[in-house]
DNA sequence: AAGAAAGTACGAATCAATTCGTTGACAACT
DNA sequence: AGTTGTCAACGAATTGATTCGTACTTTCTT
C-alpha cells in the first residue's frame, strides 16, 4: 500500500510542477525554470526542496556533488488530493457541483468538449 | 462596477459558507454553527469576522447591538475564484483536464453524471 | 597551490493566517 | 445600586510558508 499523496503548499506546488516536467533535475535546474516566472533567490529553491525531502514530497539522489531530486508523487494522485481538498472545503464535498461550475465557467473549445463528453460517456457505462 | 470576488482563505471560507447557508447572522450565531464541526473559540470567529469585513469579505450591521454580518460575495463567484486557483497553480490552467480529472475520480451517482450531461449538451449547443 | 565557482546546510527574518486572553462597554436582572 | 452576562475591540502568541544571507565544502581553473 502507498501512503497518501500529501498536499503540497503553492511553493512546493510550483517545484513539483517543473519535476513532472523535466524529470529527475537539480536544484539549478529548477531554480532556472522557476526564474523565469517570478524573481526567487538560488537558496531559496535549495531550502523549500530540502524541506520537501523532509516532507517525503521529493527523492533526492545524492551520489553525485549536485544532488538530483524527483518528484515522489506523480501529477495524477496530487491533483485528486487537492482537488478533494477544495471539494471539501468550498463544493460541500460534492464532485458533481465542483464540475458543473468548472464547465460554467469554462472556456474551453469544442474539442475540449468533446473530449470531456466522451470521458463522461465511458464513466456512465462503468457505473451501469 | 463590482469589484472582483476577493481569495478567501481556508477560515474565512469556513464563515462564508454559514453566512450563505443561514443569511444575515450575528458572530454568535456563526460561532454555534462552526463548534458543530471543530472546537474553536468564540473570539476567534469574532476576530476572523472583524478581519473580513476590512477586506470586504462580508458586510456588517452596527445598528443592533449584536452586529449582524452578511456575506458581500455570493457562493458562485467565489466558487469560480478558487476554481480559477487550483486551475493555475496545478493544471496549467487547462479547464478541461481540471474536469477531467474530477470526473475521474468522482463518486458522483448515475443521476448526477446525467446532470453533468445535461451542462455539457447545453455548452456545446451554445459553442456551435 | 591559490583562487574562483558551484554546491549544500543552516539560522534567522518576515509575512499571513489563526488562535485566544483580557479589557471595557453596555444591558439585563435582583 | 450592584452583580452578572453578552458583546466588540484589541494585543499578543503561535504556527506554517517563504525568503535569503552567511558559512562551509568540494571542484574546477589557472
Amino acid at each position: 500500500m502507498t501512503t497518501d499523496p500529501i498536499r503540497p503548499s503553492d511553493g512546493e506546488l510550483a517545484i513539483l510542477r517543473v519535476l513532472w516536467d523535466r524529470g529527475p533535475s537539480t536544484v539549478r535546474d529548477v531554480h532556472a525554470d522557476l526564474s523565469k516566472g517570478r524573481d526567487m533567490g538560488y537558496t531559496t529553491v535549495l531550502k523549500l526542496m530540502q524541506i520537501m525531502v523532509d516532507k517525503g514530497l521529493v527523492t533526492r539522489d545524492e551520489s553525485a556533488r549536485s544532488h538530483v531530486y524527483q518528484a515522489a508523487q506523480g501529477e495524477g494522485p496530487t491533483q485528486i488530493c487537492l482537488l478533494r481538498e477544495l471539494m471539501d472545503k468550498a463544493f460541500e464535498g460534492s464532485a458533481k457541483s465542483l464540475v458543473l461550475r468548472a464547465l460554467s465557467e469554462s472556456t474551453a473549445g469544442t474539442a475540449e468538449l468533446e473530449e470531456i463528453q466522451a470521458t463522461l460517456d465511458r464513466l456512465r457505462k462503468e457505473r451501469r
